[in-house]
DNA sequence: ATGACTTATACGATAAGA
């Protein structure tokens, strides 16, 4: 044990699919004066990393490593504490897309993902995220859940259950809600990974992500998919996850809201 | 209703998201 990771441990940890950080790059640094979370897990940047605003996150005490590409993907960590051996890849695999990053922050290990799409059952790209959480799963397996903290947060694109889908009938065996991912987000869980929301609020609705069309929003028509997941040295020191409905109501709001895993010292 | 918004790339239309 390091001396100074018990001296400051994470306390308040946040996923946000920002949904291009060009174009929310005011918002995230509104949240983050405002939040002041330890370590902020993003998604969806799309900046390349030539572009990236390191200096925007410097200025207000955050360190920052990132993972980007221009147009698509795009991850990044923000901590208030030093990051440590950061990893853009989890494997050698030829896969060029920029969903992965994980890094040690004060004895714990953050891994940020944000999980292919998917588009539909048919698709190619469906059987690029079934590959991809089983990458993800093999990447795990170095880590022993039961003593070592690791913090695995993102945009999972999976709900994981039927409380966590505005229309559980009506989107039945579709993307997002199918058996084979739901298959994959278990045997995530059955490594030992804790879905924090869900232990926190087992029996409670609340969405992370809601459609820009159909006023669906409005009509609260929406998934819970950014997920936090924890190992269970974590997961018995979370006292709450929130998820941060009131950021969709922002002018130019991206499509997901951040959620936020609270544990004590 | 293979739609509806929003973003990126590139400056119009298409791809992609979820």
């Amino acid at each position: 044990m390091e001396p100074d990771e018990t001296l400051h441990t994470i306390e308040k940890a946040a996923t946000w699919n920002v949904n291009s950080l060009k174009v929310r790059l005011p918002q995230v640094l509104d949240w983050l004066a405002r939040e002041k979370p330890d370590v902020a897990c993003l998604q969806e940047t799309k900046t390349p990393d030539g572009q990236f605003p390191v200096q925007a996150f410097h200025s207000i005490g955050y360190e920052v490593v990132f993972a980007g590409q221009p147009a698509y993907n795009g991850v990044a960590i923000l901590s208030k504490f030093p990051i440590e051996s950061p990893e853009t890849v989890m494997d050698r695999s030829e896969d060029d897309h920029r969903r992965f990053l994980s890094a040690r922050i004060q004895g714990v290990q953050v891994i940020n993902v944000y999980v292919p799409n998917g588009q539909d059952l048919d698709s190619p790209k469906f059987s690029y995220k079934l590959e991809w959480l089983d990458r993800l799963g093999h990447y795990l397996d170095r880590f022993t859940p039961e003593r070592e903290p690791v913090l695995l947060m993102g945009d999972f694109n999976i709900a994981p259950g039927d409380l966590d889908t505005w229309d559980p009938d009506g989107t039945r065996n579709q993307i997002f809600h199918s058996e084979p991912e739901r298959y994959g987000l278990r045997s995530l869980f059955s490594k030992g990974f804790i879905d924090l929301y869900r232990k926190i609020h087992p029996d409670t609705q609340a969405f992370s992500w809601w459609d820009y069309r159909m006023g669906s929003f409005h009509r609260n028509r929406g998934l819970r998919i950014d997920l936090v997941l924890a190992t269970p040295p974590l997961a018995k020191r979370c006292l709450d996850v929130t998820i941060d409905r009131q950021i969709r109501k922002n002018d130019r709001p991206s499509d997901h809201v951040p959620v936020t895993a609270f544990f004590t010292s």
